[in-house]
RNA sequence: GCGCCCGUAACUCAGUGGAUAGAGUAUCCGCCUUCUAAGCGGACUGCCGUUGGUUCGAAUCCAACCGGGCGCGCCA
């Protein structure tokens, strides 16, 4: 559909050339989505926007556009409207032979990008040693999503999870390890990442506490970044365990191919990073740290901010790491694209960080990089998500509970509905359900809003939500079963005819899908999917109320077939991108 | 104090220069002898935080203010 967009973009520009002379020739035609059906399907105001430059009324130049339009078989006779809106409607043989053409192409008219990129996507994120947290949903499953829809756009993408694997907080764990469980330390599953994480918290208590442990802990912060291999190898350990448990969260949310590179992985370029600075003139040394000041940043008295790139006792920090991870990426990953799903509240730090690594050539003009901010998930009283004990809810737990839910709404359905299905079938889709609520119920959201987590809300099966989006494929897939229908293999010299108005609605939103991607990818903005593929889903049962399929006449009947099957194909694309399963039958 | 984000229907949210501002939920009224009613149709609901400004045209851009969230020099 493209195509379609393109073609009126550059039918409208010669017509408007051709009426008003070549000073148009930069023009942007500024061809939209009709703003109301009513309209037709697309429309340009650019008479409105000339009137001025070219002291014409703008209904005139509306009129003289319209005069010299040819649109060929693609629209209607062009109408011009209101104070001097252009209104175009698609014709529906056009319609009909576009879909025609998609129906055999197993991109759904989707073009591959002419110019494919390199995309780092930077997601994800937990902390060893610490349990993942609704936050970690976030960037896991928005950095999934928009990964997998440049994936699909033919770019290559390469997904990074910098995990918290390294700092201070290692000497106070390993220390408090040594005291009270010193096999953690020495034999892979000794403790579990719940075990770790109570430790975690003895030792900051007693961090807190003790300043003798306090001197504990910075030796061990010494022995490890010296390379100790005993210190090292409990680090290891350490990490396994997390790693383990991390992974469990990660394969109930379908997320593979994520390459970790924790925040260690930078460590031998730290001190070059800050060398190189200092060689650029760009750091100065300020109260016994290397400091970079850019301009536009001031800290709370209005003084200039600095990024500080190396601590007054010699340490790097995470600005160091940032910066390091820039340049990597550009220099060695080859990166045309860097994204970094972060919460919102890191936005000024990237900002800096992204400042100074353009500053220092790591970042040239032609690489693109984006903070991809996303808002903080709350809970009822408005606050930040916490258990009743004020404690982190743990993701692993959350997901388990939304997929009990599902179970419990797919039992109760089953049992009114007097059906006999087995063990099988409810646990796989009260699990499909169940994830599938979740991430719908964050990515359907524009993701710099906060939101207020609820499981009442997001199980709900009505509405914008998953199921609702997985009834209207299965309910094509009943289709099949019941007409014993081989989708994929329809006699392929059947045609599309469109007469009934809902089948035509459904064909201009099955045509959209191609726009829809490419404004995700530029926008990077997965509600953007969820968007399409409700209304999707909202036209076709539209449909299916008023056009009957299996029972339709012959040449009706397989061509509504050939509409099912595309709308089931495009909602299986679009919950794919979004990381969401599916099922046949629910 | 400074910076960033947010403020749209009773509720949750779409909508970043165009025509009468849209969905979902909730509420109410209809529709199952016909492919799964987790559906469809209809009704109801709005000083788009406030006040100014720019513009032929503003929920959208600018300024000030009000209310909420987050961040702001050695944690990451």
């Amino acid at each position: 559909m493209k195509m379609t967009l393109e073609s009126i973009r550059s039918s409208i520009k010669q017509a408007a050339l051709a009426a008003f002379g070549k000073d148009l020739k930069d023009v942007d035609p500024s061809i939209a989505p009709a703003t109301n059906a009513a309209f037709g399907d697309y429309q340009t105001n650019l008479a409105l926007t000339l009137s001025k430059p070219l002291k014409i009324p703008p209904r005139a130049i509306a009129e003289q556009i319209v005069s010299k339009l040819d649109l060929g078989d693609v629209c209607e006779p062009p109408t011009v409207a209101g104070p001097g809106f252009i209104n175009l409607k698609l014709k529906r043989a056009y319609l009909e032979s576009q879909l025609n053409a998609i129906k055999s192409d197993p991109r759904l008219g989707v073009p591959k990008a002419a110019c494919p990129k390199k995309v780092v996507v930077d997601m994800s994120s937990p902390n060893i040693a610490k349990e993942m947290h609704v936050g970690h949903l976030r960037s896991t499953i928005i950095g999934e999503c928009i990964a997998r829809v440049f994936e699909f756009l033919g770019h290559d993408v390469l997904r990074l999870n910098h995990v918290g694997d390294w700092g201070t907080q290692f000497g106070m764990l390993i220390a408090q390890l040594k005291e009270v469980c010193p096999s953690a330390l020495t034999c892979a599953d000794a403790v579990n990442l719940g075990d770790l994480v109570v430790f975690y918290k003895q030792a900051k208590k007693h961090f807190d506490e003790d300043a003798t442990f306090q001197e504990r802990a910075r030796q061990e912060v010494v022995r490890l970044q010296s390379g100790d291999l005993e210190s090292v190898r409990a680090w290891q350990l350490l990490c396994d365990q997390s790693r383990r448990a991390f992974q469990d969260v990660y394969d109930l949310l379908d997320v593979h191919n994520l390459t970790e590179r924790g925040e260690s992985f930078y460590n031998p370029m730290l001190a070059d990073v800050v060398k190189e600075l200092e060689q650029l003139g760009l750091s100065v040394e300020d109260q016994g740290a290397s400091c970079v000041f850019v301009d536009g940043f001031l800290n709370e008295q209005g003084k200039p901010l600095p990024l500080i790139v190396r601590k007054n006792d010699g340490g790097f920090n995470y600005a160091t790491t940032d910066l390091a991870s820039v340049r990597y990426r550009v220099r060695q990953d080859k990166a045309d694209e860097l994204i970094y799903v972060v919460d919102a509240g890191q936005a000024a730090h990237f900002a800096q960080v992204f400042a100074v690594a353009r500053l220092a050539g790591w970042l040239p003009e032609n690489v693109k990089v984006a903070h991809v901010p996303f808002g903080v998930v709350q809970g009822e009283d408005g606050k930040k998500l916490k258990t009743r004990s004020g404690e982190t809810v743990r993701l692993q737990d959350l997901l388990d509970e939304a997929i009990t839910a599902a179970r419990q709404e797919l039992d109760s359905r089953l049992e009114e509905e007097g059906r006999d299905e087995s063990v099988e079938f409810r646990s796989s889709v009260a699990r499909a359900i169940g994830i599938g609520a979740v991430k719908y119920a964050d990515l359907s959201l524009n993701r710099m809003t906060n939101y207020v987590f609820s499981f009442k809300k997001m199980l709900s099966l009505q509405g914008n939500t998953a199921p609702y989006m997985m009834y209207a494929y299965v309910r094509v897939q009943g289709i099949s079963r019941k007409g014993d229908i081989d989708f994929e293999h329809l006699p392929s010299e059947a045609k599309i005819v469109l007469s009934e108005p809902t089948e035509l609605e459904l064909a201009k939103h099955l045509l959209r899908l191609d726009e829809t991607l490419e404004t995700v990818a530029e926008e990077l903005l997965p509600n953007r999917i969820c968007e399409f593929i409700f209304e999707l889903a909202q036209k076709f049962n539209q449909f299916y109320e008023s056009c009957p399929v299996l029972n339709a006449g012959e040449e009706e009947r397989t061509s509504r077939l050939i509409l099912c099957h595309l709308t089931a194909r495009a909602i299986r694309l679009g919950l794919c991108l979004l990381g969401i399963p599916l099922v046949e039958r629910m």
